[in-house]
DNA sequence: GAGCGCCGGTAACAAGATCTTCACACGCAA
DNA sequence: TTGCGTGTGAAGATCTTGTTACCGGCGCTC
């Protein structure tokens, strides 16, 4: 699957993978040998790459050391923050003012820690950065689930209706399994950023696309059903709806009933 | 203006909620301050309250010095991250070990700050911890509200009168949530910037235009009720009532949680 | 290694939906 | 009453979305 293999799919691998923008070997040698104990996937880079390099590691994490980066390392940090809105971004230099260690957080950065520092200790910080992306994503559990007439079954990586496949590519499929897994609208923001991973450039209409080749494949598996709402202006809903009338249950475990003359609120998952 | 308007009016203005427990009246005094200012909802706490207190308290935030809370300082730490892992933890205390401060950032604290510190880094600590707690929680806190005969959903991008959808566009829908979300006066400058984002144009009647179409489907989905008043040479307000007379207090809260502390108005003639 | 087909991503166009603007009617305050 | 701020309706401009075609990259087969 190379390139399907995306952010969310590489993340369910439990191996965490973290870049270090450092020139301090001994730094680098303690750091690496700790994490190779903890199993990480470190990647050393001693000058800064491009944001879009950046982007194609699929990172967890990302220390900078921003003496490293020289005179443009403010803008570098708040481009990569912008861009990769999920990565835990922990700067790790010398020493620094109050009013530094300020900006850093603001422009995006998770955590300062000043050199010199335990490798230990930087560790934990970098975990605790992580830790809560990670937790918002354990709920995606490989369980498959039946909405309308189709079934999704994450551990195949795709999709049926009444028993036949609906031969989703990768991606097609993950945006599906996105959107199925909340009835609310998502953003197409929202939609681009848990997908592809990283922030969604202006104009880009991939979501539509990818949007209409499912439904497209949808109504051929499952005709008469509509499962994907566009909300003008906003983004797309996941809700399988018969075309004569009636909405089901976006989900088995939440009910809803359009019918009734009262909205019921739906209890929102409380993990 | 009754005291529910005031509650309800506070926790729809996304006000942050932090709670601190250390004992150095000078921090608490600098910090107060600085919240207030950027409209924080500030909690003091002198010594540990139950987790149970901390769990009433809806916080997004928490700051512990450790040196409060004595011996049991850490076994607390834990019991309230493990009770609250949407809850943002900072340590900030005294002088500490690295062996310290990696045990607390284990036992699940998002960051460890050393005393003395400068209340802004602190305050830019909190916020990157509550950053990527948003991210994490965002679907939670999207609460539906019913005002008169109108039930706003955030989720759904839309608002609902006696079951039915308004058919609000995207913009009218963000104008009546800001407009809902507050009792008091707004004027138009004020709705244009927070709607459109950037200053309204001298002369622009945009924001007049949206409130006839808004008053019309309001009309439409709830006759007999009245929801956005005219000051004249001011503004809107926000507050529903009903044509014969009275009033209602502005906001009632439909929490999805069992355990809302909201007092709730139900006016009697909803079937 | 070349050819082929699949897939992801981009560009362009058309159809709609929505927003802005404008002119005029109306109501409020002095 | 006058002067201004606000309500109203509609036309035109602008923005969004649906849809299709097309291109480059990749893996596969031959």
């Amino acid at each position: 699957m190379g390139n399907a293999a995306t952010a969310a799919a590489q993340r369910a691998n439990n191996r965490l993978r973290l870049a270090v923008i450092d020139r301090d070997p001994g730094f680098m040698q303690v750091l690496s040998n700790r994490l190779e104990a903890l199993g990480w996937d470190l990647r050393a880079l001693s000058s800064a790459v491009t944001v879009d390099a950046l982007v194609g590691m699929r990172l967890n994490a990302l220390v900078i050391d921003l003496a490293v980066l020289g005179p443009g390392s403010w803008e570098y940090l708040e481009r990569v923050c912008a861009r990769l809105p999920g990565l835990a971004v922990i700067v790790c230099t010398g020493p620094s003012s109050v009013a530094q260690r300020v900006r850093g957080l603001r422009l995006g950065a998770d955590a300062w820690m000043s050199k010199p520092c335990h490798a230990e200790e930087l560790i934990c910080v970098i975990e605790a950065s992580i830790r809560r992306h990670r937790r918002a994503e354990m709920p995606q559990l490989e369980q498959s689930t039946t909405v309308g007439e189709i079934t999704i079954r994450p551990d195949l990586y795709q999709a049926y209706a009444r028993g036949a496949s609906l031969e989703l590519t990768a991606r097609e499929f993950e945006i599906l399994n996105l959107l199925s897994q909340s009835d609310r609208v998502l953003r197409r923001e929202e939609i681009y950023e848990r997908v592809w991973g990283y922030a969604m450039a202006h104009g880009d209409r991939s979501v539509d696309v990818f949007v209409r080749k499912l439904r497209q494949k949808l109504r051929t598996g499952s005709p008469n059903w509509n499962y994907i709402h566009t909300h003008f202006g906003v983004g797309y809903r996941f809700a399988p709806e018969m075309d004569g009338g009636e909405s089901l249950p976006a989900t088995q475990i939440a009910s809803a009933d359009a019918e009734s003359d009262q909205i019921v609120f739906q209890p929102a998952l409380v993990a």
